[in-house]
RNA sequence: GGCGCUAUCGUCUAGGGGUUAGGACGUCAGAUUCUCAAUCUGAAAACCCGGGUUCGAUUCCCGGUAGCGCUACCA
């Protein structure tokens, strides 16, 4: 197949939701695999709803993803003299019919005809009118909007990549509308003409467009033009099953951003929404997933976005990350958590490295650099209520905490085994677990009570920092003993 | 309502006329252990229902049911 055109083409009425973004994907991976080239498009043709920040919002998140674009971005709103040039090649063909009714009236047929409870389907009024009473009407200036005479007898089928064969009466399909009564095209209008100017060769978009196929390639036949190959991807769900939508929470590509989600986990995870890389690896490099992608591999059925799975993802990408990527991305999140401190470029290095690769194994989200693990790389930290109640409930700790600092003082080395025998040491001599003594630490170093192993801490922190936030420690539970 | 599409563990899915129906996430149990992760081991967990075709259907066909989509001068 040689000459791939495909296009991903967003109406910017709302952020890149995670739908949209797997079918950029998978444009974006049929045309990488294919060497062909991928398109962007914005349909902005409805102008009420659409928003040029939201245009921006959604580059933005598609270049988060990654998912760079060989042409455009075009805009509908920029080719407006285009549609009407189609409109008005469909009319004279004698494909199209100009339409007077208004929306009132084909709302008060609608709902009658609903009401009676047939179904409805635009009755023709205007189809067939004869050419005097259409020149008048015309030369009154009257409002009208364009129709797409559909033939009234045979069938349109195509054979989908993707769901095989399958399409429609032509009976079944209503004169739908091309050009509204305020000269703007529709989506229908405007999809054709584009996707034939930009020769496109492959539409590949979600399921919810495959009844609207057949009527696309009743219009590519009426401009005698080949219809372009159709793949239809399965829609994503919520965990209830109905189409996703904000009520089951973030559907936004940015919002999983800001959830601190790498964009490498969202593209893996969405790939595997409804196409399956051969072999049983699902953590797949891209590289290996543009080499894999296969339009025949794509499945029919619907799929949940199960957030769960995505956050495990997430975890495995930040685990298997290297070290120099390692720093730069907690470099960032320090950043912007305001507790990067210049210190760490230059004489505290070892610690920020060495703080960034003892939270790695544990890390869920890019924030729990700052978050749970801020102890790591600022000193301003509090000690986490629930890490207090299960860790520091004995009286003698403050005095134990206290005299830990000062042990650790002279340990030497200030090393892992150095200072585990010291810690251990005192347990013994005053009669207590090691693992009382190891877990009050534990808050008192980093704050909180789940964190990397307490000796590696320690060294990470320094022998400075540990005896200062000992004390410290020991000093609030002085003041506050726990009850 | 009409038209279209879909149907394998809770979820994402593999498979396919005869299989112990495979994997992943999640769940549970165990190992490890200073907490939590990570890691390792193990367990529970699925072919929507009814007909037909066939020696044999989860797989093929038909019907039903359910879910989703379309049914706009939205895209």
């Amino acid at each position: 197949m040689a000459d791939i055109r495909v296009r991903f083409a967003p109406s910017p009425t709302g952020y890149l939701h995670v739908g949209g973004a797997r079918t950029a994907l998978f444009n974006w991976l049929f045309a990488r695999h294919h060497g062909g080239v991928f398109i962007l498009r914005i349909e902005d043709t409805d102008v009420d709803r659409s928003k040029q920040d939201l245009e921006t919002a959604i580059l933005e998140s598609m270049m988060w993803l990654g998912l760079t674009w060989d042409e455009g971005p075009f805009r509908q709103s920029e080719r407006l003299g285009r549609y009407r040039e189609v409109a008005a090649e469909l009319v004279q063909g004698g494909y199209a019919y100009a339409c007077f009714c208004t929306a009132q009236e084909l709302q008060a047929k609608r709902a009658q005809a609903e009401a009676e409870k047939r179904a409805w389907k635009y009755d023709g009024t205007c189809r067939n009118l004869s050419p005097d009473e259409l020149d008048r009407r015309l030369a009154e200036g009257r409002p009208h909007a364009i129709r797409f005479r559909v033939p009234e007898g045979g069938q349109t089928i195509f054979d989908d990549q993707v769901f095989g064969s399958t399409g429609a009466e032509n009976r079944d399909i209503e004169d739908f509308v091309l050009v509204r009564s305020d000269g703007n095209p529709t989506y229908h209008l405007g999809v054709v003409a584009d996707d034939l100017d930009m020769r496109v060769t492959h539409v590949i978009r979600g399921a919810d467009h495959l009844s609207n196929t057949p009527k696309q390639i009743l219009m590519y036949q009426a401009l005698g033009a080949p219809s372009p190959r159709f793949a239809h991807l399965p829609l994503i769900l919520g965990p209830d099953k109905q189409r996703l939508s904000k009520r089951h929470g973030a559907t936004a590509v940015g919002a999983y951003k800001e959830q601190g989600i790498l964009p490498e986990a969202l593209r893996n995870f969405l790939a595997l929404l409804g196409w399956t890389p051969p072999e049983d690896k699902e953590i797949i490099p891209l590289e290996e997933m543009i080499k894999a992608f296969e339009l025949s591999a794509v499945s029919k059925s619907n799929a949940v976005f199960d957030l769960e799975k995505l956050a495990w993802m997430n975890g495995e990408y930040l685990r298997h990350l290297l070290p120099a990527d390692l720093y730069v991305l907690v470099e960032q999140e320090l950043k912007s958590a305001r507790i990067w401190r210049g210190a760490f470029a230059t004489e505290e290095r070892e610690r920020f490295e060495s703080g960034a690769r003892l939270l790695q194994t544990r890390a869920r989200t890019v924030h729990d650099f700052s978050q749970s693990g801020r102890a790591f790389f600022s000193d301003d930290f509090d000690y986490d209520p629930e890490a207090q109640k299960k860790f520091w409930k004995q009286v003698e700790l403050a005095g134990l905490l206290e005299l830990l600092g000062e042990r650790l003082s002279l340990a030497q080395p200030f090393d892992i085994q150095e200072t585990e025998k010291c810690l251990r040491a005192l347990a013994e001599e005053k009669g207590v677990k090691a693992g009382l003594l190891i877990n009050a630490s534990r808050v008192a170093l980093t704050g909180q009570a789940v964190a990397p192993g307490l000796f590696e801490v320690m060294v990470t922190l320094g022998r400075e920092r540990v005896v200062n936030r000992l004390q410290r420690a020991a000093a609030h539970l002085g003041k506050n003993p726990p009850v």
